[in-house]
DNA sequence: CTGTTAGCGCCTTCAG
DNA sequence: CTGAAGGCGCTAACAG
């Protein structure tokens, strides 16, 4: 009987509330802000009354336009199609809750165009503060944003001409910690497998971080697969430590670039022999490679149902010198891991992990399954941290801009453990 | 030299900029919706360059207050964690861009307490529409909401209360489409394995289809999961058509009754026998089964490797009427996948493929590099055809509720092949 | 305790 | 072509 009519009827004003409850406007704001104890027990039943009647609620708009501040604060999102970024987000999301805030995800989805224009637009509702996980940025795309505008944080990476609080993994100690695992594990080959890190601070920090301590403990180490060809592979062969160190940059966003690179890889790994017979098992269960990508390595003339697996194994069974080395992959972080172990179940089949080793910064839920050794990041609490860095800032306060580096925990699983 | 102050400067208003290009508001707002055909050249040339001197950007706040039209619409999210929304979401985003809109992402996390603030705040904020992947939604609390509220429209599930448009897969083709995959692969025992779906009409639709195409097939089904015991199993033996189909409910929101649910999994796996020899395999090359969900059923004292493949091995063998039963699961989606997956790793050893095959609703980035089928739902389409639903309706369209139902994609990998 | 009076930043008649 | 005046829904001094 008394539901509003089926048009939809336009919404009830604080005007029409006052009317309703036959006061002014001003009494009703009160009542809206809490004011409770400047109104009389009758005044306030009788505006109770109306609101419900009316089915009122206030205008958030007009509130943030009166008062300045709209309790909105903006996400910009690199890709949300990596786990990282959902998991930073419930952090985010659960310190906004507790402190009142509202966060508006926008979702640059690997496009910089996206990025400038939904910083552009966030400034233009004014939200309070921005939180910031950033794809190659230049200065000049966020100008609007942190020194002399509106207050902002930055999350996994810093931006080069922008100077504000940023909250991130530690990356050294991270990458520290895998190339130690993997030393200490006895692999003899170690890639470390990243994105190009020129623009994006943590990978940069990876890396650099492999390299020092591979050269720390007295192991060579090169990069590779940032340019054509990739072939200074092969020479040097008298390393000091023992285990030798490589950095490939693997371009995700270049079909062929990601082509070429993991043909360098495989030519390593053919090379490297095949240590636990892992070829003529996942040849004799059938369970062999299809080789789904197009492997520009792979040209000989067998049967279609293993033709790579049996290229490579011939490769390794005429390249072995006699004792075969252990090979281990290190990915900087999740979308490279799993480019990484589609290739190889494509190349060397179901078992492929009997061949080569691999280990990933980043925690993905396909890990555990897979049995993949991973470096977690404590995502959660990152966002966490950037949403009361961003709350602080947004109070006003003036604190010179901070770094809060979280930890990263090693998840030992049977892909580098013996 | 023409930097800014680096104090958070207040932001310019169409007033400053009216003054600073010596003219009215007027003209300005003229300038900023385009009625350039309405200002003389030279005023023009003044605007923008008071414009771009104050670096002014209007506030859409205030203009939506205004004209009452804010281009903002909400999208509240079941669960990102889920890949499917992930995906869904950038065709969201897409459509959006076109149409130029500016979508609001709300994350409910699973829960309904959030799902109703963020409701609430969404019309406060008095977005134009919402695009709702609900979760279990007593019509109650989204009264704001489609027939005589705010334009919505529905994503993969309907509400029993709400009559709007909705768009989501085809779930009867798409289970009929699984569910005849497995009947032609020669599978005896198949388990539709699903969340409870007395809520999510999505699952109904699907356990029901798989239910019919089952009978209709001559073939005989039955439900168990739902309550305690779980033990109507291993009665009526006398199937007719050969294979057997069965509904797994599976909670995953409890861990006790996934713990519950699973153990009578593995009851049913054991029984059916070991047809492949996985067990015998696995235990031999010592990727056997490391147990790390705390599984209810096994409690035998073997040695810590592989203490549950022994015991289900012995169990198979003991079970061996004569020929194994071929058993397959279907999962209703993606995250009962992952937990089916996950499980039957740690108790079957990494080899448990050979043992039971897996189909799953939803194609989740780990489904290739595990090899199990899916069928692939058309999460971007689904999500641009709700904005453009959506953005009819706010249009004014005034048909009737519409139902938009998208097709699935068999991907078929080696975990049902044969 | 309560109502009146000004705006917040912008758009929209309506006269110049 | 251009500008002045009024108001969107709400809040914040000021008086009562």
């Amino acid at each position: 009987m008394s539901s509003p009519p089926l048009a939809a009827a336009r919404r009830a004003t604080i005007t029409d509330v006052a009317r309703e409850a036959g006061t002014g406007k001003t009494s009703i704001s009160r009542y809206l802000n809490g004011e409770m104890s400047v109104l009389s027990p009758e005044l306030r039943a009788r505006i109770e009354a109306a609101i419900e009647r009316l089915d009122y609620q206030p205008n958030q708009m007009a509130r943030g336009l009166k008062r300045g501040r709209n309790r909105l604060i903006g996400m910009l999102l690199a890709d949300l199609t990596n786990p990282y970024t959902v998991e930073v987000l419930q952090g985010v999301e659960a310190a906004c809750h507790a402190l009142g805030l509202m966060p508006l995800i926008c979702h640059a989805a690997n496009e910089v165009e996206m990025e400038r224009r939904y910083l552009q637009l966030l400034t233009t509702y004014r939200v309070e503060g921005v939180i910031v996980n950033a794809l190659g940025v230049r200065e000049e795309t966020l100008r609007p944003v942190g020194g002399g505008g509106i207050p902002a944080v930055l999350v996994d990476r810093s931006v080069d001409g922008l100077v504000a609080d940023m909250v991130g993994l530690d990356n050294r100690a991270a990458a520290e910690l895998g190339t130690r695992h993997l030393l200490e594990n006895g692999f003899d080959d170690i890639w470390f497998v990243v994105q190009p890190f020129e623009q994006v601070s943590s990978r940069q920090l990876r890396e650099a971080a492999f390299r020092e301590v591979m050269s720390r403990e007295g192991h060579e180490s090169r990069i590779s697969g940032k340019g054509e060809g990739g072939t200074n592979l092969g020479k040097g062969e008298g390393s000091n430590g023992g285990a030798r160190g490589h950095t490939l940059v693997l371009n995700l966003a270049e079909p062929a670039a990601v082509e070429r690179a993991l043909a360098e890889l495989d030519r390593a790994i053919d090379a490297a022999g095949d240590p636990g017979g892992a070829m003529a098992r996942a040849m004799a269960t059938g369970s062999a490679a299809r080789n789904t990508l197009d492997d520009a390595t792979s040209n000989s003339a067998d049967d279609a149902t293993g033709n790579a697996a049996a290229d490579a194994a011939r490769k390794a069974s005429a390249n072995a010198t006699g004792k075969a080395r252990r090979i281990a992959l290190f990915a900087a972080n999740a979308p490279v891991a799993l480019c990484l172990a589609l290739h190889l179940k494509a190349r060397y089949g179901a078992d492929w992990q009997a061949r080569v080793a691999l280990l990933s910064i980043d925690d993905p839920e396909w890990a555990e399954l897979t049995g993949v050794t991973t470096i977690r990041q404590p995502t959660y609490e990152i966002g966490y941290r950037a949403v009361e860095f961003l709350h602080e800032r947004i109070e006003g306060i003036q604190t010179t801009a901070r770094d809060c580096l979280l930890p990263g925990e090693l998840i030992v699983r049977a892909s580098t453990s013996r």
